[in-house]
Parts: structure tokens; sequence; C-alpha cells
RNA sequence: GUGUCCGUAGCUCAGCUGGAUAGAGCAACGGCCUUCUAAGCCGUGGGUCGGGGGUUCGAAUCCCUUCGGGCACACCA
């Protein structure tokens, strides 16, 4: 449906056009001064160059034919051309009400859906998960249930790092220990053992010292590397091992991912594209992009407009094997192949970004990607402990996810206890919930291409733009409408919304009317902080209400009805944005 | 060296497709609970938007320059 600016728009659009002005320069927006108006139209002031007036004369002559519309019940021209705008309490009531029966509250949706791929997670086989996937799962999943809740079709695709040297390590170091498992027997025909040689625990304790071993020790460092190599020509024992490391790796990946509402439509990874890697290579040295340049294959990416230097994309290292690029640009043509998507996003630390840039121009050059498939890498930022530094453990180790997470969870259970008498069952419940909503409003009400500090005192605080205060505010909303069904009351259909009364009902009204334009634009721009934004403005909105407006204390029936129809339809909303971040609110803490 | 991102209140951050007096939160100080969750609400103080120039009726926002910082620059991912 249309939002309300667009309205807005339109119909000051229309008193332009009748006052022989371009109508295009009615749009009106949220106002700036909110001491003098609710909107704003600055298109008087645009238009006087063009039409060689004063821009005062014009927006005199345009707030003479919105003197009489129904939308607006103040309308006034200042200097210097400034129209300052009041909606009128009847048509806010209405546009809420079409709002409340819209199943999307007023979310723009797009003519035609975009297919969109969104590559984020980005976790690796045999290792842990770390502070460094954090940002990558939290905000890929809001984008995508964001852009899902716009109206397009999301693939997730957690795209593992399960390819390549980091595996030879690990299945070296494994050979070394234990020489006697079949897996490493060339003669065995048999069927291979059903049961894993391993936990996850011993991986992630093998890989990092087979990792840190090859940097001192090159005979290992050979083995290693045959090891990868064996593992690719398709050594059946290696192979079978191979599978093995990804079940067992899988399985805590998920139940890690799980434990962050974070899921992922397509679990492939680098060794999904191993088969159509030779036909690639093949195709782009036949049609003359490849070439050799210091022994390694390579596709020139400069352009006649670059200003910096450009380092070719490699395709192949001087040794014959693939990398990181191979494995991307093969895994670009086949969602091309499978998928036609019209939008391929990637979600990595923007390190990366010079990289990712080589990749698409060499994807685009190559026709590996037709052009009108949109390629965006958005980069996000490190995560700073509070000295301002790369987040670490205490002892300067890199900080796995669990311990963050039960960091958190500690930190809220403490705060939970501390506060209204719970159950010891309820308040472990509600400090999962809370943490979560802790640390992923923390993280995503940051822009995400900017480095930022987790302060776990200041995410897990009920105080300000956090979590946990958006959280309480849609508990204190739950708790009202609780209370008003114990006492008999009937939930009003949505359409019971009233006029606003007071200031501060009809600020909340606004900003739930301003939901679904915020909604459409944050998911297009990528911009989960912006919903954050919304949330806390909305919450704030909300708070200010309600502790100005007595709700089950309202004697006129018709109007309480229409006070917890807007209860209602605050609560939708604020959960409907907290889901599109990606976590959940409780009924009670 | 080349490129790129960033610099806004003591701290953490919004605002950046140009608009009116640059906003929040935290911290500090002061108010408001016999009434729907005070984990709330209201108020006070706090700024040469790193510096300088330019474009414009108008610049935190666009352009140039300069200082300071982060990051990246083919055989890792």
């Amino acid at each position: 449906m249309n939002t309300l600016l667009d309205l807005l728009s339109q119909e000051a659009g229309k008193a332009f056009a009748e006052a022989g002005y371009d109508a295009a320069l009615g749009r009106v927006t949220v106002s700036n001064r909110p001491d003098l108006c609710e909107y704003q139209c600055n298109g008087a002031m645009a238009g006087a160059k063009q039409y060689h007036k004063a821009p005062i004369q014009i927006a005199g002559e345009v707030a003479e034919k919105l003197s009489g519309s129904a939308y607006f019940s103040e309308v006034a021209a200042v200097a210097p051309g400034f129209l300052n705008l009041k909606v009128s309490e009847g048509a806010l009531a209405e546009y809420l009400k079409e709002v409340a029966a819209d199943e999307k509250f007023g979310t723009p949706l797009p003519e035609k859906p975009l297919k969109i791929i969104l590559d984020y997670g980005g976790a690796n086989v045999a290792k842990p998960l770390h502070v460094g996937h954090l940002r990558s799962a939290i905000i890929g999943e809001a984008l995508k249930r964001m852009l899902r809740y716009a109206g397009h079709e999301v693939i997730g695709d957690v795209h593992l790092g399960d390819w390549g040297l980091q595996m030879g390590l690990v299945i070296a170091a494994i050979e070394e220990q234990q020489p006697e498992l079949v897996y490493f027997d060339p003669g065995f025909t048999g069927t291979y053992p059903e049961e894993a040689p391993f936990t996850i625990s011993d991986l992630e304790e093998i890989y990092p010292k087979a990792s840190a071993r090859s940097k001192e020790d090159a005979d290992f460092k050979a083995k290693a590397m045959e090891a990868t190599h064996q593992l690719q020509i398709g050594n059946p024992g290696y192979r079978a091992l191979w599978d093995q490391m990804m079940k067992v790796s899988l399985k805590d990946l998920k139940k890690n991912y799980d434990s962050l509402n974070v899921t992922f439509d397509l679990w492939k990874g680098e060794s999904s594209v191993q088969d159509r890697i030779p036909a690639m290579v093949q195709r782009l040295k036949d049609e003359g992009y490849a070439y050799l340049s210091d022994g390694a294959l390579v596709v020139d990416v400069k352009e006649d407009t670059d200003t910096k230097e450009m380092p070719p994309c490699m395709i192949l290292k001087s040794d014959g094997a693939s990398l990181y690029n191979t494995t991307d640009l093969a895994t670009m043509e086949e969602r091309v192949e499978l998928y036609h998507p019209d939008w391929m996003v990637y979600m990595t630390d923007k390190r990366q970004s010079l990289y990712f840039e080589q990749v698409f121009r060499c994807a685009r050059k190559t026709g590996i990607v037709p052009g009108d498939t949109k390629l965006t890498f958005l980069g996000f930022g490190t995560m700073n402990g509070t000295d301002g530094k790369p987040f670490k453990t205490r002892d300067g180790g890199v900080m796995r996810l669990e311990m963050l997470i039960g960091d958190t969870r500690a930190e809220m259970l403490r705060k939970i206890r501390e506060g209204r008498p719970v159950t010891e069952e309820e308040a472990q419940a509600t400090a999962d919930i809370v943490a979560l909503a802790a640390i992923k409003y923390g993280d995503l009400s940051n822009q995400a291409s900017k480095d930022y500090i987790f302060d776990i005192d200041r995410f897990t605080s009920f105080e300000g733009d956090t979590g946990p205060y958006i959280l309480y505010t849609v508990v204190r909303i739950k708790s009202i409408l609780a209370k008003y069904e114990e006492n008999g009351g009937r939930i009003p259909a949505r359409d019971a919304l009233v006029p606003a009364v007071g200031e501060d009902e009809k600020k909340l009204q606004m900003v739930l009317s301003g939901f679904g334009a915020m909604m459409a634009g944050a998911a297009q721009e990528l911009a989960p902080h912006k919903l954050c934004g919304y949330l806390y403005d909305l919450a704030n909105a909300f708070n200010k209400f309600y502790h100005e407006t007595p709700i089950l204390a309202e004697t006129d029936p018709v109007r309480r009805e229409g006070l917890v129809a807007l209860l209602v339809l605050a609560r939708d909303v604020l959960e409907t944005a907290v889901h599109a971040l990606g976590f959940d609110a409780p009924s009670k803490m």
C-alpha cells in the first residue's frame, strides 16, 4: 500500500499543479522542526529558480490551494519558503486503520520481487565460530529477514570454508596421530565406519595446532599439501574422512547458529563447486580472458577510468591449484545457472573489499554474471573491545562465540535476578531471550560498515538505546493487554482505532504510520541500523504515550477500544520489527 | 607510495540524494510511583560537526586541500 508520505506528497503535488507549478515539487517529508510542524514541504524553495519567483510567494500560493485539504489540519507558508504542515487527526486515523488491516503494516511491496542470494556466515569446517563470525551472522540474518519482509525472495547461503589447505592440515595431523585408521589404508576396500574417529572438540584442537606447526615444520606442510591434493583428486579414504569432518562440524555449526536464531537455506561451500572449476578455467583460457603472469593464471580487471592500482584477478596459483577466487567465481557461475538471481549480496569483513571488486569485475568481464544482475559487497567493520582494539579474550586470544554469548547471558541473568522477583526458571528463560537481543541490537544499531565497540555493560542495560529497553517496551504493552483481557475486555477489531486526542497519542500514531516506508527503505539500503533507529523512536513514542494516557481507566468505551486497538498495533509493529532484526520479545520480564 | 573508509558533546553513536535553532543514549545534577511493569517519564548543564578554502539564497551533508587515525594493495581467505 501507499505510504502516508506518498499520500501527503500527492496531495501537496496537486496543490502545486493547481497553482501552476510542477507537481513533483510537492514532496512532503517528516518535519525536522517538530516544534513548528509535523510535516514539511520544501518544494517552493526548490522551484524558485525555475519559475523566477520568490520562494515565499510560491509557498503562499500553494498553501492557499492546500487550505481546504482533508489531509491537513494546518498549512502555513513560512519564510524563506517552507510549507509547514500538520496532518488532520481524522486522516491519520483513517490511514492507520488501513495500516492495521494490512498484512505488512503499510510496507510498499515491489512490483516484481527480486530474487536475491545473500552470502553470509562464512563459517569454516573444523574450526570453532569465533567473534569474527558474529557480525556476518547477525547482520546477514537481519538483512535476509528484512528483505523477505519487504517482499523479496531471498536465498541465504552460509558458504562454508570447507576445502583447501585447512582440510589437508587436519587430515595430515590425524594421519600422523592415528595412522592405523582405515581411512589411511590404500588397500582398504570395505565400507568406511559410520562413527567419526573424532569429536568436534578434537577437531577444534587439531586445526590450530596443525596450522601453527605447518609454519615451522616444512615436512609437515608438504604432507598437508599432499593431503590437500589427494583430497581434491578424490582419494577415497581422505574423502571418507572429509565426509566425517563435514558431518561432525556441520552438526556443531548448526547448533551454534541455532542458538543465534540464524538459519541458512543453503549449506554450500567451497567444495560444492569443485567439479565445475576445470571447465570454467578452460573456458576463460579459450576465450582469451585468462593468461599466465609470473606463472599464475590471471584475468586482467583494470579499467580505463581507474585512478588506482588494480591487480589482476588470480584464477589459478602458479602450482596450478585453485584458490578462493576460483571457487567464488565458480560459485557465482553455479548460482546464476541454478537460481538466475537479480541480485547477489556478499557480506564479509570490509578488508576484503578490494578482493571482491576484482572478483566482481572478473565475473562481469568474462560473462560469468550477466550485466543485469546486481552485485553488492557489503563489508562490515571490526568488533572492538572497550579499549577500542579488536575484541580479544583476557589473555589476548580469539574469543569463541559460545563464550561471548555465555558471558552476556550471565550478565543478563544477574540483572534479571536483581530486578523484579521471578522464579529461577523464568529468570533463565528470560535471560536467554534478552541476552540475544542485547547482543544483536548492540551490533545492528551501528552502521554495518563501521567498526564498533562491543560493550557488554552498555548492551545489557535496560536504559537507553538498547535491546533490553526495546523488549521492556513490548512487555509493558503485553502486560496491559493481558490485564485488559483478564478484566473481561475483548481485543477489538483493527478498525476500532480512533482519532488521536492528545499530542503524545498523535505522535505515536504518526510514528506507526511511518513503519512501511522505513522498512522498505532500510531493506533496500541494506541498513538494519535504520530499523533499530525506528524501533527506538517507536519505543520512546509509546512510553511517553503510556505515561500520559490512562487506557484501562478510560470511561468512554469507544475510545477505550480505540486505545486498545492502538496498543495492539504498536505491539505488532514492534514485534514485527524485532523479528525482522532476528530476535524475539518475551511476554514477561 | 596508491587506494579506501573514518574524524559530530567527557564516552558510545545517529543525522550525510543540501534546508529552519546539529540530535539521542550513557555519565553528572534535579523532579515524578495509594493509579495499566519507575527496567519508565519529565527537566538542567554540555558542540568552532578535525582545520582551511570553494560551490550555493542556504553546507555536518557536495567539491578541493590539509592534519590525524583505521584498513587494503596477486600465488591466504
